[in-house]
DNA sequence: GTTAACATTACACACGTGTGCGATAAGGTG
DNA sequence: CACCTTATCGCACACGTGTGTAATGTTAAC
C-alpha cells in the first residue's frame, strides 16, 4: 500500500495545525467557517481518504460486523447473510462472514478472531457441535453486542431472532394427521439445538393433541444435511409397522430421504408422505413437490442486523428476554 | 468497547519493557526463549488478545480480503464465497463480503468501502451494469490486489480465475446436436459480460463446425435469473419454426424456462430438449432432471483466494495475461 | 484604556503496536 | 587487562487520527 495523503499533509499546506485540520473535517463548531471551506477544498483537491485504521484505533470501534454461521453455502444461511448485507450497507456497515463448519473449536477461533479485529457487533448461528458460550460471553463484558438468529444459544443473554419453530412443526405434523396419517416418524437435526428442540416439541404436541401415542422409535436426531437424512431414513424403514409420514427438521434432510423411499420402492405420497421445513427452493421442484414450512430466511437477516444495529448505536441492550418470533406458513405440495 | 489487556498491561506484569512483549509474541530471535516463555504464559493467563487495529495502522495494511458478489443468495456465489473463506481462514484473514445487487453504482461504492477498510486484497465478480473500472483501478494504483472470478473484467490487468465457458457451452450444444436437435435457441445473460460472451461463443461454434446455420433469432440476452429464463422462453416460443433444443446461459434461466414450455403443453426433452450450465443443486431435482455443465465453484474461491493471498504475501502480481481456466464437465440427464 | 468574554487555533498526548538503535552485561580472545 | 563479539533488553519514536487544555487573537462592555 502506498502511502497516501494524511490530515497532517493537508495542515502542512495550508499552514495550519493538523488537530484544526481534524476538526474542521468532522465540522467542529469551534473552527471558523472560512477554514472550514478551506480545509475541505484543500481535502478535494488532494484526494484525501481518510484512514479509517486510524480512526478505528482511537475511537476503539470499527464499522464491521461479524457474521458467524455453519456453513455459507446452504441456501438459508445465503440468504440469511444477504439480508444482512442489504441492512449494514443501508447503514454504512461491512460485515465480516464467517463459516464454522459446524465444529466448536472453528466458532471459536472466528469469534477470537472477529474480536480481534474489533467488530462493532456479532451476528451468530451456532454450530451444531456448540454447547458452552464463553466465547461469546466474554466479548460482551468487553461491551460487545451479539445478536443470535435460528440456532440461538438460550444460555446468552442477548436479543435472539427465530422462526416459530413449534408451530410451524406442530402445523406440518397435523397436516400429516390430517391425511389420515397415523405412523408419523420425525428426523431431527441435532438435540440440543434449539430449533431441532422446538421442532420435535412440536411434533410430539401435534401428535398428543390428536390423540396419537409418540413413539421414540420413530424419532430419529440424524443432523441437518441430506445425507443425514438418507442414513435417517434408512433407519426408520427397518422397523414395523412401517411409518406411513415423514415430518423432516429442513428441506435437504426430506429431499435425501426421497432417495431412499425411491430405492426402496415406495412411493410419495402414497406409502410414505413428507413435510419438510425452510421452503429451500429445490423444495418447489422436486419430485413430488415437497410439502414445506416457509421460514423468512431473508427478512430474518435484516431483522437480526436492524437490531444489532440499533444496539450498537444506543449502546444499550434491547430484548433480551423473549426473541422475536417470525411467522411461518405452511406450503401445500404434492409430497403430502 | 472496554479497554482490554494490552501488551503493556502483559509488560507491567513481568516488570520488562513492552517492547520486549512485542517481539516475544512474534518470537523474535532477540528475545530470550526464557522470557519468551514468560511472556507467552503470562498473554494466556491475562487472556491477551492483540488488537489487530493498532498493528493494522502500524504495518499499514491489514488481514483482511474484500469479496464483491453480485447476490450472495445465488448458490454460484455462496459456493465460491464458501471456498474463499474456507483458504483465507487457514491463512489467517478474514473476508469482507459486499454484493452488488446487479448495479454498477453499488459496486463503486462497495469498492470504495472496502478500499477505505484497507482491505489487503479483492475478489470480485463483477454486476451486469458494470462497463467501467476506474474503481478497480484506483485500488490497484494504491498497491491493492485484485483476482476476479466468473464474470471477470477483461480490460483491468489482474489474474482471473474462471471456468472453460467456452468449452462447456461447446460441448453443451454438440450434445444437442448429436440427439438430432437442429433448431438450438440459446438463453444468454447480458451481452457484455465475459461468461455470457465465451458461452454464446462456444454455442455458436459448435453450431457451425457441425454445419448448422446460426440464426440471430433463435438467440435471447435476458440476464441471469429464473424469470429472465422465464420472459426469454416465452419470446423464443413466438418463432416459427419453433426451436426443438435451448441453450441456457445457466440453471436457473433453464428452469425459469421449464415453466414457460410446460404451461405451452410442451414436453421436455420431447418438443424441446434443454440444457442449462453451472450444476446447480436445483438441476438434479427438477423434472425432469436437467443436463448442465458442472462448474467447479467451490474450487474456484479456493484459486481465487489462493492466487490473491500469494500476491498479497509476495507484493508481486502474478499471471495477469491468461486467466486459470478450471475444466467443466457435462453431467447428461434426462432433459436432453 | 482596561478587562472580561468569546472565538479560534496550537500544543501535547493518547490509542496499541512494531522497530531501529543504543545500553548493558556476559563471555571469549589476545 | 583491554578489547571485541554476542545476547538481551530498554528507550524513543512512528503509524494517522481525535480531544482536552492552554494560548492567542478578537470583540465588546465598562
Amino acid at each position: 500500500m502506498k502511502s497516501r495523503t494524511t490530515i497532517k499533509d493537508i495542515a502542512r499546506a495550508l499552514n495550519i495545525h493538523h488537530a484544526t485540520v481534524s476538526r474542521a473535517l468532522r465540522d467542529h463548531p469551534d473552527v471558523k467557517p472560512e477554514t472550514r471551506r478551506l480545509v475541505k477544498e484543500m481535502a478535494r483537491k488532494l484526494n484525501y481518504q481518510p484512514n479509517i485504521l486510524a480512526r478505528n484505533l482511537k475511537m476503539n470501534s470499527t464499522n464491521m460486523i461479524g457474521v458467524i454461521v455453519p456453513e455459507i453455502k446452504h441456501h438459508f444461511f445465503a440468504a440469511v447473510i444477504s439480508g444482512i448485507e442489504e441492512v449494514a450497507y443501508q447503514a454504512g456497515y461491512v460485515i465480516l462472514v464467517c463459516q464454522s463448519n459446524e465444529q466448536y473449536e472453528r466458532e471459536v477461533m472466528n469469534t477470537r478472531a472477529l474480536i480481534s479485529n474489533k467488530v462493532a457487533g456479532l451476528i451468530v448461528s451456532i454450530s451444531q457441535t456448540t454447547q458452552q458460550g464463553e466465547h461469546f460471553r466474554l466479548f460482551q463484558e468487553q461491551g460487545g453486542k451479539i445478536v443470535f438468529f435460528d440456532r440461538v444459544f438460550e444460555e446468552i443473554n442477548a436479543p435472539k431472532v427465530v422462526v416459530d419453530d413449534y408451530q410451524g412443526a406442530f402445523e406440518a405434523t397435523e397436516h400429516l394427521i390430517r391425511q389420515g396419517r397415523r405412523r408419523i416418524a420425525h428426523i431431527g437435526g441435532t438435540e440440543h439445538i434449539s430449533v431441532s428442540l422446538a421442532r420435535f416439541r412440536g411434533y410430539r404436541a401435534a401428535l398428543e393433541k390428536n390423540g396419537l401415542s409418540f413413539h421414540p422409535d420413530y424419532v430419529v436426531f440424524s443432523g441437518f444435511h441430506e445425507s443425514d437424512g438418507q442414513r435417517g431414513m434408512e433407519q426408520l424403514l427397518k422397523l414395523t409397522p412401517r411409518p406411513d409420514a415423514l415430518f423432516a427438521v429442513n428441506d435437504p434432510v426430506a429431499v435425501g430421504s426421497y432417495e431412499v423411499i425411491k430405492q426402496a420402492g415406495l412411493k410419495i405420497p402414497d406409502d410414505i408422505a413428507v413435510v419438510g421445513f425452510s421452503n429451500n427452493p429445490i423444495s418447489a421442484v422436486v419430485n413430488p413437490p415437497l410439502t414445506t414450512v416457509e421460514q423468512p430466511s431473508y427478512e430474518m437477516g435484516k431483522y437480526a442486523a436492524e437490531i444489532l444495529i440499533r444496539m450498537i448505536k444506543s449502546g444499550k441492550d434491547e430484548n433480551t428476554e423473549s426473541p422475536l418470533v417470525l411467522n411461518t406458513r405452511l406450503i401445500k405440495r404434492a409430497s403430502a
